[in-house]
DNA sequence: TTGACATGCAACCATTTAGTTGCCTATTGT
DNA sequence: ACAATAGGCAACTAAATGGTTGCATGTCAA
């Protein structure tokens, strides 16, 4: 869980899962493409992302295909999201009644 | 958006939101309380996540009452996550596909 | 009013991170 | 066979990050 809040946290990496979900399966030449950095690093993004099990990849000859794998995402919004839902019903009444409070 | 996925990226700060998921408007040093770290760090991951939007603050007297907002962790999942569901509906044939593809 | 308490500010340090350059390996098409 | 293509590995650098210590400020309570 640590590793996938990590990998989300550069929007490089976020760009790159956005790249994957628009068209799934690319090769790391074709994610390179127009990105403003060297192979090299766009090969470290994709190694963090593929760690956190947010992108799995397949040898294809001597290329390697990406493809984005939503589960991690949609266990952020089971697991934690979920956690603060609540939360946020009840949170403008909690800060009136701070404001409320602060005139003691 | 780029500052709540950075806030959300480390450990002590998501265990934070969680304090205050558990304890609403508590001080800086309840939230020191049991942790390892020192009042100043703790000081600065706060800041951090009011910068994100996701803390809110009242000072009271002498004492700084800190707030859970969890608006932005609800934007992540409207705006964000959504995205990538219907990507997860079709994960698995995806790659099912791509592995008989494999073998051509 | 003065000491204790709650917090703020700033300088400093170590580690991690995002990126680079340079070179090596493997596969493919002609 | 061999040049071009796709990718991998390693060393290095600059900047960001997470943490510290030391001191200053503001508020409360006796």
């Amino acid at each position: 869980m640590d590793e996938v809040f990590k990998a989300l946290a550069d929007a490089s990496r976020r760009s790159l899962l956005d790249r994957l979900h628009a068209r799934n399966g690319q090769t790391l030449n074709e994610l390179c493409e127009g990105l403003a950095m060297t192979r090299q690093a766009v090969t470290k993004h994709l190694a963090i992302l593929e760690q956190a099990n947010l992108v799995t990849t397949f040898k294809h000859g001597r290329e390697k295909l990406h493809y984005l794998n939503p589960v991690p995402i949609h266990q952020i919004g089971e697991r934690w999201i979920k956690k603060f839902e609540r939360a946020k019903l009840v949170a403008l009444s909690e800060l009136k009644r701070q404001l409320e409070k602060r005139d003691e």
